[in-house]
Order: C-alpha cells, then structure tokens, then sequence
DNA sequence: TAGGCCATCTGGTCCT
DNA sequence: AGGACCAGATGGCCTA
C-alpha cells in the first residue's frame, strides 16, 4: 500500500491535515517557545498550591486529599508520556504539529486500521 | 469574545 | 485503608 492510499482514508486523516495547518501556524511561530509554555504551567501549579495551602492546614483529611492529588497528577503525566510515544510512532507528522490528544487516539485507530487493511491484501495476494 | 484544548482539583467508586 | 481510575468542574492560554 502506498502511503498516499493511507492519506485518502476518510475522516481521521483529515482532521490531520486540519490540525497540522492550525497548529503550524500557532505557539512556536508567535515567539511562544517551549520553555515559556512550561514556566506558564509551573505559575499554573504555583496558582493553584497556594489556594491549596488551607487544604493543607486542615489535618488529616487535607493532608490525604493533597497526596491524592499528587497521584492523579502523576497519573495524568503518565496518562500524557504515553500519548507522546504514540504520536512519536505516527507516521509523517512535522516536527512542530502536534496533534491534540483526541485526534492522535483516532489517527493511531485509523493508521492501525490502515495497516491491517494492507496485511489482509498481501495475504491474499500471497495465496492466489 | 467564543470556543477548543489542556492541566489540575475533587469526590465517588472499585479493587487489592 | 489506601491506591487507581474516572468524570465533572474550573480556570488559563490560544486562535479565529
């Protein structure tokens, strides 16, 4: 199967491209780098630990809610690392395209999809 | 300014 | 009992 057959199956891939141009054009192009991004988030998590820092003062149960928090943001970081290794394995993606999370979970379903389609043709090939 | 995407918090539920 | 998982709520950032 050659690629551009890949490219012309339906929806998903579309909303590839679609997510491609949005965001070629956005972040990195507007002086917004990497780094940026990552202080906004840590002013993010400072924001919200110090409208914690009551929860924290209420004994027990405050103390339980703020390590259960840690682990869902754990969670979370782990939930996201994963979906990196999956769009890292995604095929023809540009460097600065970064799909969100919903469109690289029906790229990776349409790409497998793709792929089986491709095995089941060389099988029967095979055997005719 | 509205809408999309995201990170985080939170309470509920299930599992070990 | 404590941890994992989940879904809803909230608020920030960004683009059209």
């Amino acid at each position: 199967m050659l690629f551009k057959d890949l490219i012309s199956v339906k929806s998903p891939l579309m909303v590839l491209k679609c997510a491609n141009l949005r965001r070629m054009s956005s972040r990195d192009s507007d002086g917004n780098s990497p780094e940026l991004h990552q202080h906004q988030q840590q002013r993010k998590m400072c924001d919200r630990k110090a409208l914690n820092t009551s929860a924290e003062q209420c004994g027990p149960r405050g103390k339980r809610r703020m390590k259960a928090n840690d682990r869902e943001r754990h969670r979370m970081h782990n939930l996201n690392s994963a979906l990196d290794a999956l769009r890292n394995i995604l095929p023809a993606l540009p460097e600065d395209a970064k799909l969100t999370k919903i469109e690289t979970l029906r790229f990776a379903r349409n790409y497998i999809w793709a792929l089986t389609e491709t095995l089941q043709k060389q099988d029967f090939n095979t055997v005719s």
